[in-house]
DNA sequence: CCAGTGCATGTGTGT
DNA sequence: CACACATGCACTGGT
């Protein structure tokens, strides 16, 4: 609660008391009013940033400069603040228009006045201000929750003067009116704004529509205690006012557009059973005018509901919202119901009999009854149902609004209270004519569809850059060439992001925003030094960079800060002719292979950039002898073509002595370099998992034998050395070698998750694998057909001056490694 | 067999 | 975790 001293607004009062700011009726979406401490007046609900904070990604737009403010409130601090004439500012554009006199004041001025309202505006500002520095952003939501709700919708303060009123005059037309989906977005975007539009005191300036009424008339069940009646407060409720830099005067020539959907607090929906906004009436003046004019009577909206598979099906049962029926309905004791008569805009009554259910200690109410009322204003689901009152006498009014495109996105805004809409402008009363003449008719199913999508999107995904988190495998299953994912968004290499569950998704949090990230290049030299090039957008030549560098989506020679020599396109390439001329081989086969694939059926998805680096490593310039060879299936397994790289397509022929120790082709190379990464990366890890590693031993060991080779597979087995399978000394020999195998199966892995990998590919467990990386590597090799560890040459593998790093080939064989295992 | 009725249950949401 | 609610399903009565 914020205190401060202002004048009261309310011309009866005009108390030089101070003002406090108390949890208002919004209590869950954080919206305050201003009340007076004399009189209880309240002027203004403010809803404070955290609040949309939390509905999306917090990103604002500032009304004057167009700067995206991020609204950082929750985490630090607040780098906008609200507008007096709506909108929000960054604190820029809100210290520079300090002392000004805006267009949208002078607008205030213009409708109100008196200039009450412009002053109203700045201590509302004042206040504003000083409530989310000082009290809302120090507060706890337990603390909020813990103030007393003092702003009482439906209940009307006797005492509000007519200033207070004429405000609210549906004559009042929004600069933008005219973009129906800002009604929307405004509303969440200024929530704060202490704009002085009071729709719901007296929406029309229509004395025959009474939005607000005491909640003295209708059903007398679960109302507002004497006590609460007695001290009656106003609601303000504001309108979305997108402010322009022009000024409000020629918007208020502009031609009256439909009027924004905003959704009101019920009228007398308070107490105990406070209506979610959901289902709070969104019903716009001209309905309520419509409505009024036809039945000539006082207007009452109640509540709405979109109607569900199960309330416009056959069944003709309408379940109502328990808060809606208690408050709304007579009260009913006994599970008969009672016969409740309700009229539609056209006049014509309908019978429904009200009823409930018992259930979980609850209640389930619904009506019965209700499918020639369906049916006659063509409603099915998806389409939203409106309870009215008549007044005087209380009579229930149903109006109908089809729905349309706009009012999916409308239910998530709905969530939030003062959440407007615009949408279509048909509403309201089964008006058959408007229904057929609605060419914005959405299906039955696209409408569910879109309610579902809606509702799974609603949840709060909060302010931070995200992307989803794609383990190595699982990317394994996407079929994203390597130049979709280089241009994919990334995170800049320095973010450390922090794992969130989302959905079930696990997403990277960032502080910075994702970036665009050029394509490049991973090498390692023999040294191994590895590099990233890149070529200049400006005179395409190659250049070679730190491997830890983020290149932007736009690169020339002269961004090339690390090589001072070679910073200009005049310079020399950093590479020479035969490995660009590998490099560009890479690249042709991939595009060849790409186009080629085309025309393959589904199974044979799109060979990427991996497989042509794939293509390279294992092939090396024997790719040149493939020619313009089909990219038929290979022999080992049929779904992998020449150059997957694959455990299956680069293992060795079967057959000791096929490879002799000393061979020095690209597959062995290949497979002594991933071994040889493999032993370096779990030795390194050994010494911090021995305890764990010790302990799963013991328990794995026991299990491990006889479940090791089936997982494997045959073919891995075959291809390697069959009289190994037969040693005499056996069992650990062949332990051994099963463990070797799936080490060599690992070798598809990336290094840095190669054991989990292994061990989710082949069942195998974390000890088994510390024990084959144990293994000395001359036993591997020789158990895979290989000779020992020769020197490495660069040229083979990669074609362009060095090794494709280890992190190229790991991403090259998760690509692959779906279709293996 | 079908439609209507009443209740149970699963899911989503708010606290 | 409690509650609301959408919907499924068993039961019953009428045709």
């Amino acid at each position: 609660m914020k205190m401060g001293s202002k004048i009261c607004m309310n011309q009866v009062c005009r108390a030089t008391t101070s003002i406090e700011w108390k949890k208002g009726w919004g209590l869950k979406s954080g919206a305050y009013a201003t009340l007076c401490n004399n009189c209880g007046s309240a002027y203004e609900n403010l809803m404070f940033c955290y609040t949309f904070h939390l509905k999306d990604t917090g990103w604002r737009e500032c009304t004057l400069c167009g700067k995206r403010i991020h609204c950082g409130c929750v985490a630090s601090k607040c780098l906008h603040e609200y507008n007096d004439f709506g909108g929000i500012c960054c604190i820029t554009c809100v210290k520079l228009s300090e002392g000004q006199t805006t267009g949208p004041a002078q607008f205030h001025d213009e409708h109100v006045g008196d200039g009450t309202t412009n002053d109203l505006g700045k201590v509302l500002t004042q206040l504003a201000q000083v409530l989310e520095e000082k009290d809302i952003k120090n507060a706890t939501p337990k603390q909020l929750k813990q103030e007393p709700t003092m702003v009482q919708v439906g209940e009307v303060n006797p005492s509000v003067p007519s200033i207070i009123k004429e405000v609210g005059s549906s004559s009042y037309t929004r600069p933008d009116q005219n973009k129906p989906q800002d009604g929307v977005k405004n509303m969440h975007e200024f929530p704060a704004q202490p704009t002085l539009k009071f729709s719901l005191s007296t929406p029309l300036g229509n004395s025959n529509i009474k939005s607000f009424p005491n909640g003295s008339e209708g059903p007398e069940h679960n109302r507002g205690s004497p006590s609460q009646q007695g001290k009656k407060t106003l609601p303000v409720l504001h309108k979305p006012l997108k402010p322009t830099n022009n000024g409000s005067s020629e918007a208020m020539k502009a031609p009256s557009p439909p009027q924004a959907r905003v959704a009101r607090p019920p009228a007398d929906g308070r107490g105990r059973h406070q209506l979610l906004p959901r289902y709070w009436p969104r019903i716009t003046d001209q309905e309520l005018q419509q409505i009024s004019g036809h039945l000539n009577s006082t207007i009452v909206p109640l509540f709405e509901k979109i109607l569900s598979a199960s309330d416009a099906g056959r069944i003709g049962r309408l379940v109502l919202p328990k808060a809606c029926a208690e408050t709304y309905f007579p009260h009913i004791n006994n599970s008969d119901g009672l016969p409740i008569r309700v009229q539609d805009i056209t006049g014509k009554e309908w019978t429904f009999q009200f009823r409930f259910w018992p259930n979980n200690n609850s209640r389930m109410y619904v009506l019965e009854g209700v499918t020639p009322c369906i049916q006659n204003m063509q409603l099915e689901a998806g389409d939203t149902v409106t309870f009215s009152r008549i007044e005087p006498g209380g009579k229930l009014v149903i109006g109908a609004r089809k729905a349309t495109n706009n009012d999916a996105q409308e239910i998530q805004m709905n969530m939030l209270p003062n959440g407007a809409s615009s949408g279509e402008e048909f509403t309201f009363a089964g008006a058959s004519d408007n229904l057929a003449a609605n060419g914005a008719r959405t299906s039955n199913e696209s409408i569910q569809k879109l309610l579902i999508s809606e509702k799974k999107t609603m949840r709060n995904i909060g302010s931070k850059n995200k992307r989803l988190l794609i383990h190595s495998e699982d990317a394994m299953e996407l079929k994203v060439s390597w130049e979709e994912a280089q241009d994919l968004l990334r995170p800049s290499p320095t973010a450390r992001p922090n794992i969130i569950l989302i959905e079930d998704l696990e997403i990277e949090e960032y502080d910075d925003p994702p970036v665009f990230g050029k394509r490049t290049i991973f090498t390692s030299r023999p040294s191994g030094v590895e590099e990233q090039w890149v070529q200049c957008d400006s005179c395409s030549k190659w250049r070679v960079l730190p491997v830890d560098i983020l290149i932007p989506a736009k690169w020339s020679c002269s961004d090339n800060i690390w090589d001072s020599k070679r910073c200009s396109c005049s310079a020399g390439e950093d590479i020479n002719v035969h490995q660009l001329d590998a490099m560009q081989r890479v690249n042709k086969d991939s595009k060849r292979r790409k186009i080629t694939s085309e025309n393959k059926l589904p199974v044979e998805c799109e060979p990427s950039g991996l497989d042509a680096l794939a293509t390279a490593a294992v092939l090396g310039d024997n790719m040149n002898e493939m020619g313009d060879a089909s990219p038929g299936t290979t022999t080992k397994h049929p779904r992998h073509r020449p150059g997957c790289s694959c455990i299956v397509c680069i293992q060795p022929p079967s057959g000791k002595g096929k490879h002799p120790p000393s061979c020095k082709c690209n597959v062995c190379l290949t497979v002594r370099r991933r071994f040889k990464t493999l032993m370096q990366r779990k030795k390194k890890r050994q010494s911090d998992r021995e305890a764990e590693l010790a302990h799963e031993k013991d328990q794995e060991s026991t299990r491990n034998a006889s479940e090791t080779d089936a997982t494997v597979g045959e073919a891995l087995l075959q291809m390697h050395h069959p009289e190994n399978n037969g040693t005499p000394d056996g069992k650990q020999m062949d332990e051994a070698e099963t463990e070797a195998s799936k080490a060599s199966l690992d070798l598809n892995s990336h290094p840095t998750r190669e054991d989990e990998l292994l061990a989710a590919a082949a069942g195998m467990s974390l000890t088994n694998l510390v024990n084959a990386t144990s293994l000395p590597l001359e036993m591997y090799l020789k158990q895979s057909g290989l000779g020992s560890l020769g020197p490495c040459l660069p040229s083979q593998v990669s074609g362009i001056g060095g090794y494709v790093s280890e992190a190229t080939h790991a991403n090259m064989d998760r690509e692959k490694k779906g279709e293996e295992v």
